[in-house]
DNA sequence: GAACATTATTCCGCAATGCGGAACAAAATG
DNA sequence: CATTTTGTTCCGCATTGCGGAATAATGTTC
C-alpha cells in the first residue's frame, strides 16, 4: 500500500495535503456524471463530511464548481474546461496531426486516434472519426490501458530499456497476480513491433473491435511518447484487411506526422 | 480590491487557501504555452518561491503536472485532461447538438458554435468549423466576452431580469467606466433580439468576423443559459446574408436542438 | 402536520499543517 | 573561477485546516 516507494510515507514535509484533497474531490466526478452530492463525494473520496463542505465551498467560490440552483448538486465548473483546453493547446503535435487524422479517417472509413502514455494508461489527445455522428469526441482525454489495446502496446515497445522497466514496475503493481500473463503478452507485441512495425489488438480491449497501433518517434525525448491507432468493428475490418492493409497505411500516417524519421 | 463583496474578506474559516493556491498555479498556464519554470509561476501567482515550490512538487506528484526531463520545467500533466473530458462529457446537450452543427456548417459553409455563459463570459462548449484545417477545436473551452460577441449578446438577452442584473453588476465591475457604453450597445442588442430573435457582432469582436447568435431556451432552467453562434470572414459573407439566410437558419437549428421550444 | 430520517452546514478547540524567510544547492552565464 | 540566476530544503512559528459534534435544512412516511 505504499504509494511513495522511494521515501517513508506520510513524512512528506512538502506535500501539500489541503491540495491534494480538493483535486480528489475534482477527480471524484467520472465523465458523463452530471451532478454529485455532497455526501457521495465524501464516500468517494473518503473523506469526512465537514471537510468535503469546505472543499466543495472553496472550489465552487473559485469556478471549478458549480451549484445546481435547486437540488444543491454539485457539478464541475467551467474553470476546470480551460484548464483542459489549455493542456490540448500546449500539445503543438495536435495541430499537424489532426488534419492527416482526418483525412485518413475518411480515407479509410476507419477511426484513428493519437494517444500519449501516461504511467501505464494511454491518453488519447485528439480521435478523427470515419463518420462523425458516433460520440463527439469524448474520447479525448479518456484513458485505455497499455497492457491490452493496440495502441498501448505499440507505445509500450517504443519505450527503451529504462522506461520499459518503470512501466513494468507500474503494472506490476496494477495486475498483481495476472502480470506474469500481462507481461508474455506484452512481450509477444513487442516482438511483433519489432519485427512488423505495428501492434494489434483484435478483441482483445473491446469484443468486436479490431486495432493496430503505431508509436510515433518522440520529436523532443523525455517529452512523452505518442502512438497511433486505427480501430474498427470487427464486421468490416477482419485481421487480414488490418493487417495488409490499414497497419501498412497507419505508418505510412506516423511518417507523415513526425517527417523526421 | 474586495473579492468577496458580501463578507468582510478573508476572515472565511471555510475557504481553504492551500487549494486555492495550487489551483491558481495549474491556471497560470496560458493555452498555447509549453513549460513554465518555477519562477515565472511564482510571479504569475504572486505567490513566494517555497510556496510555489511546494505546490508544484505536489501537483506534480499527482499528475496535474509534469517535469520535463532535461529543463525541468513544469507543464499541464494530463490529469488534468482527465478533468476537462469529464466536464464536457457531463453536457449531454453536446451530444445532440453536434451533429446537427457539424450538418449547418458543412451547408452554410460556415462556422457554428455552442456556447455557455460564465459569469460575463460565454465559454464554448462545441464548436464546428466547415472546412476542418483551421484550428483543432482549440476552441472547446476558451472564453469569449458577452458584451461584444454576437454568441454573448443573444445569451444576455434570454436572461430573466434578476440573472441579467447580476450580470449587470458583473459586467459594471468588469469594464469600470467603460460600461455606461457597454451597456447602452447591450441594451441596443436585447432590443433587436426581442424583435427579430438573434443577436449580430459585424466586426466587433474581431475585425473582420460576421456573427450572430441566438439563445437555446435552457432545458433544465438554472443550469446554465446556452446560446449559439454562426461566424464567419467578413469577405465571404456581408450583412445581408447573415441577416436574410444564415440568422434564420441558426434559429431553425436552436429549434432542432431544442424541440420543446 | 407531527415524527422521523437523511443530508448539508456551521461551530470551535486543538494541533497538525502549511507558511515563507533564509540558508543551501545547482545550474547557467560571463 | 567568480557571479548571477533559479530551484530546493530547512525549520520555528502560528495560521490554517481539521473533524467530531451540534445545528439547520430538507425530504419522507404514515
Amino acid at each position: 500500500m505504499s504509494f511513495t516507494p522511494q521515501e517513508d510515507e506520510s513524512k512528506d514535509r512538502l506535500f501539500v495535503e489541503a491540495l491534494a484533497r480538493g483535486l480528489r474531490v475534482l477527480s471524484a466526478f467520472r465523465p458523463g456524471e452530471s451532478a454529485l452530492s455532497n455526501q457521495v463525494l465524501a464516500q468517494r473520496t473518503g473523506l469526512p463530511k465537514s471537510t468535503v463542505s469546505r472543499l466543495t465551498y472553496t472550489l465552487t467560490k473559485l469556478g471549478y464548481l458549480s451549484q445546481d440552483a435547486d437540488s444543491g448538486y454539485y457539478r464541475l465548473g467551467l474553470a476546470v474546461l480551460a484548464l483542459g483546453s489549455a493542456v490540448l493547446g500546449s500539445y503543438d503535435i495536435r495541430r499537424v496531426a489532426a488534419p492527416l487524422m482526418r483525412d485518413f479517417a475518411l480515407k479509410h472509413t476507419i477511426s484513428v486516434s493519437l494517444g500519449m502514455r501516461d504511467g501505464s494508461d494511454i491518453v488519447y489527445l485528439e480521435t478523427c472519426r470515419s463518420q462523425a455522428r458516433v460520440s463527439v469526441q469524448l474520447s479525448v482525454g479518456s484513458r485505455v490501458p497499455l497492457a491490452s489495446t493496440a495502441i498501448g502496446r505499440a507505445c509500450y515497445s517504443s519505450l527503451s530499456t529504462t522506461e520499459r522497466e518503470l512501466a513494468d514496475t507500474d503494472m506490476a503493481a496494477r495486475y498483481g497476480q495476472d502480470w506474469p500473463l500481462v507481461q508474455a503478452k506484452l512481450e509477444q507485441a513487442r516482438q511483433q513491433v519489432l519485427q512488423r512495425g505495428y501492434s494489434e489488438s483484435f478483441g482483445e480491449f473491446e469484443r468486436d473491435v479490431m486495432a493496430v497501433g503505431v508509436a510515433l518517434p518522440s520529436p523532443a525525448p523525455g517529452q512523452g511518447s505518442l502512438c497511433l491507432n486505427a480501430s474498427g468493428p470487427a464486421f468490416a475490418f477482419d485481421a487480414d484487411t488490418m493487417r495488409q492493409q490499414i497497419a501498412p497505411a497507419l505508418m505510412q500516417l506516423a511518417r507523415q506526422i513526425v517527417p523526421g524519421a
